[in-house]
DNA sequence: CGGACAAGCTGA
DNA sequence: CAGCTTGTCCGG
C-alpha cells in the first residue's frame, strides 16, 4: 500500500464507513465501523454482506445495513471491522426483515439469520440459464389453465387444486411465466422440495435447492426451491412465487418471532408486483378471506378427491364398544396397505416400570402419572388428573426406571391386530422406520405423523376424527380438513403411480360435520365459506388478528397495551389470570403490530405469539 | 448479549 | 471499608 501524499491535511479514515447490525439476539442496534481497503473482499461488500467485528471485547458477526454512512460517532472512536465473511441476504431482504420484525414482534436479526447462507459464501457461481425452452408445451389441462389465469394477476392468488391433481403443472406454468427472471417455490418440507427439484432437473431446468444451493439462488434466474426458510431465499427479482400446500402449518415458525412463510412470500410478491400463487387442495380460511380464488370446474375438482367413507358411530353404544367398527373388518383383513390414524393428543399416557411392568398410578386419586420436568430440572411424576407430583419411583418394586407407553396407539394396535388377523406396524414420530415392527406389515397405525412417514396407501382410516374436529383450538376443524387432504393425497393415483385409487375412511359421531361433507363431496368451500362466516361473527382470525402474551413481563406489556399513548386502534385484551397468558385482539395484523410496536419492551421476559396456533 | 461500573449488603 | 453481590447501562 502506497503512502498517502503529505499534502492531505485532514486524517481521513483508511477505508469506507459502514453500518452493521450484530447477529446477537440481545443487541438490537446498529454500529458504525471502518471497512479497511486492505481487507480481502472489501471491494465486494454490499448491503447485506456478512462481516466480523469487535464489540466491547467480543468478536461478533453481523450484516452490513449501511454503506458510506455519515456516522454520529466521533471518527477517532471508530474501529475497523476484522473480516469480510462473504455474501449475505440481498438488500431487498434487509427491508423485508424489518417488515417481518414489525409484523411478528421480532427483531430483524432473527429474520436475517434465517436469510443468511448456511456456510460462508465468498464467490457466486456463474448464472446458469433457467432453460424454460425445455418445458413441455402449454397444456389444456384445467390445473394448467387456472394457474395461467392466476399468473395473469400480479399479487397473491389462491389456486385450489384437488388432491389427485399434481401441482407440478402449476410449477411448469409459473416457470414459463417467470422466464429468465426465475421463480421462487416454497413447499412444506425439505423432502418434497428435493422431489420437485429432481423432477425439474430431469427436464434440464436450472434449480437451486435450498438451503444447500444458497449461492446459486443468490445469482437468481433459476428455480429456487425451499421449505419454510425459503421465504427468505436470496433471489432478488423472481418473476413469480409459488407456495405449494399454502394451508400447511409447517409454514409457521414455532419459535419466537412466529412468522409465516406464506405471509412473507405474499409480502415479497407485493413489493415486486409479481404473482404469488397459493396452491392447495384445502385453502386456508385466512387466504380465502384475503385473496382471490382460482378454482377448477366442479366436475374436475370432485373427480380428483378420493372416495370417502364415513362410518357413523353416533348410534353405537359409545363407551362399551371398542375403537373399531365392524365395518372396518373387511378392509383390515384384505391385503391392502392400510394406514390407521389415531390422535394421541389429549389422551393420557401411561408410565410402566421397567422392572415389574406395573403402571405408575397416583396415590391420591389413582390417576395415571406422567413423566414431567420439574422446575429443578429433575424428572418427576405428575398426576394427569390431580397434578400431585412425586419422585420417579415404582411403588411395587422400588425401581426408578420407567418407560412411557403411548396408550392410545398401543391399545389401538392390539385391537386392530385382533380384528385384522395380520401384523400391524406402529408408526410414530419417535420410532425409526420399520425398526419396531415387522417389515412386511401392510397395516400401519400411528398419529398424524404417520401420514408423513408412509409414501402411499390403499386406505387411510381415521379411527377418531372427532378428536381432531373438536380439539379445543379455534382452527381445529380447519386443521382436521388439512389432515384429511393429506390422507387423500396418500391414496390418490398421483402418488401411486397408476395404481387404482384408494379411499379414506373416517369413524365419527358427527357424520354431518361440514368438514366431512366437504371431503365427501370434494368441495372444500362447503367448509371454508361457513367457517369464514363463523370466524367473522366470533371475532376470530382472519377477521381479526390475535396475539398470545405470556411470561414474566406479560403483565407489564398488556398494561401498556391497555393504556395506549395516542393510537386510534381499539384493542381488546381478553382472558387470563393475572399472570397470563393474555390474548390480545386487534382489527388487523397491522393494527396489532403497530399497537405492540408502540409499547416498550418490558425488561422481564415476554413471549408474544402473533397469530397463535394453540388458542 | 456480556463487560464495566455503580450502588447496596455483610462482616470485622 | 474491603470484598462481594445485584442492577443498569452501553457498545462504534
Amino acid at each position: 500500500m502506497s503512502q498517502t501524499s503529505g499534502s492531505s491535511p485532514s486524517p481521513q479514515p483508511a477505508g469506507r464507513l459502514i453500518r452493521v447490525l450484530p447477529d446477537e439476539p440481545g443487541i438490537n442496534k446498529t454500529f458504525d465501523y471502518i471497512l479497511p481497503a486492505r481487507l480481502a473482499g472489501s471491494a465486494s461488500v454490499r448491503l447485506g454482506s456478512i462481516v466480523r467485528f469487535g464489540l466491547h471485547g467480543r468478536q461478533l458477526r453481523g450484516w452490513v445495513t449501511g454503506l458510506d454512512v455519515t456516522s454520529a460517532a466521533e471518527t477517532g472512536r471508530l474501529k475497523e471491522i476484522t473480516k469480510v465473511s462473504g455474501f449475505g441476504p440481498p438488500r431487498e431482504i434487509l427491508s423485508l426483515s424489518r417488515w417481518a420484525a414489525h409484523r411478528w414482534w421480532g427483531r430483524p436479526a432473527s429474520m436475517l439469520r434465517t436469510a443468511s447462507p448456511p456456510r460462508s459464501v465468498l464467490a457466486l457461481p456463474a448464472l446458469r440459464p433457467i432453460g424454460h425452452g425445455l418445458l413441455p408445451s402449454p397444456s389444456a389441462d384445467e390445473a394448467s389453465s387456472i394457474a395461467r389465469s392466476a399468473l395473469a394477476h400480479p399479487g397473491p392468488g389462491v389456486v385450489r387444486l384437488p388432491p389427485a391433481s399434481d401441482p407440478y403443472v402449476v410449477l411448469i406454468e409459473a416457470i414459463r411465466f417467470g422466464a429468465e427472471r426465475g421463480v421462487l417455490v416454497l413447499v412444506p418440507s425439505l423432502a418434497e422440495a428435493s422431489t420437485y427439484a429432481r423432477r425439474l432437473r430431469r427436464l434440464g431446468v436450472s434449480v437451486a435447492l435450498l438451503p444447500d444451493d444458497w449461492a446459486r439462488a443468490a445469482v437468481g434466474g433459476c428455480v429456487v426451491i425451499g421449505s419454510r426458510s425459503g421465504a427468505w431465499a436470496p433471489i432478488a427479482h423472481p418473476g413469480a412465487i409459488v407456495v405449494l400446500d399454502e394451508h400447511d402449518d409447517g409454514y409457521a415458525q414455532e419459535q419466537m418471532p412466529t412468522w409465516n412463510a406464506r405471509d412473507v412470500a405474499v409480502e415479497r410478491g407485493a413489493r415486486l408486483q409479481i404473482p404469488v400463487l397459493l396452491v392447495s387442495p384445502v385453502v386456508s380460511v385466512a387466504s380465502v378471506h384475503k385473496y382471490p380464488v382460482f378454482a377448477p370446474s366442479r366436475n374436475y375438482e370432485r373427480s380428483r378427491w378420493p372416495l370417502v367413507e364415513v362410518i357413523d358411530r353416533s348410534e353405537a353404544e359409545p363407551w362399551r364398544q371398542g375403537l373399531l367398527s365392524d365395518r372396518l373388518a373387511p378392509i383390515l383383513r384384505s391385503d391392502e396397505v392400510v394406514v390407521c390414524i389415531l390422535n394421541r393428543k389429549g389422551r393420557s399416557s401411561l408410565c410402566v416400570c421397567i422392572g415389574c411392568s406395573s403402571a405408575a398410578r397416583c396415590e391420591r386419586c389413582d390417576g395415571a402419572l406422567a413423566l414431567n420436568d420439574a422446575d429443578s430440572g429433575d424428572r418427576v411424576f405428575r398426576c394427569q388428573r390431580c397434578s400431585l407430583t412425586r419422585p420417579v419411583l415404582c411403588s411395587s418394586c422400588g425401581r426408578a426406571s420407567f418407560k412411557n407407553v403411548r396408550m392410545g396407539i398401543t391399545r389401538a394396535r392390539e385391537e386392530i391386530e385382533a380384528l385384522a388377523l395380520r401384523p400391524v406396524c406402529e408408526l410414530s414420530a419417535e420410532s425409526v422406520d420399520g425398526s419396531d415392527g415387522p417389515t412386511n406389515a401392510k397395516i400401519f397405525v400411528g398419529t398424524e405423523a404417520a401420514l408423513h412417514r408412509v409414501p402411499s396407501a390403499d386406505t387411510v382410516i381415521f379411527l377418531d376424527i372427532d378428536s381432531e374436529l373438536f380439539a379445543p383450538r379455534y382452527r381445529a376443524a380447519e386443521q382436521a380438513l388439512a389432515l384429511l387432504a393429506r390422507a387423500a393425497r396418500l391414496v390418490s393415483p398421483a402418488v401411486r403411480r397408476g395404481q387404482r385409487e384408494g379411499r379414506v375412511v373416517v369413524q365419527t359421531r358427527v357424520p354431518d360435520h361440514e368438514v366431512l361433507r366437504a371431503i365427501v363431496l370434494g368441495d372444500p368451500t362447503r367448509f371454508t365459506e361457513p367457517e369464514l362466516e363463523r370466524r367473522r361473527s366470533l371475532n376470530l382470525p382472519p377477521a381479526v388478528a390475535l396475539a398470545e402474551v405470556s411470561g414474566a413481563g406479560a403483565k407489564t406489556l398488556v398494561e401498556a397495551l391497555r393504556n395506549p399513548p395516542a393510537h386510534h386502534d381499539q384493542l381488546v385484551e381478553v382472558a387470563g389470570p393475572p399472570e397470563g397468558p393474555y390474548l390480545v385482539r386487534a382489527a388487523s395484523a397491522d393494527a396489532l403490530a403497530t399497537a405492540l410496536a408502540a409499547c416498550e419492551r418490558p425488561a422481564e421476559r415476554v413471549r408474544v405469539e402473533v397469530d397463535p396456533s394453540r388458542v
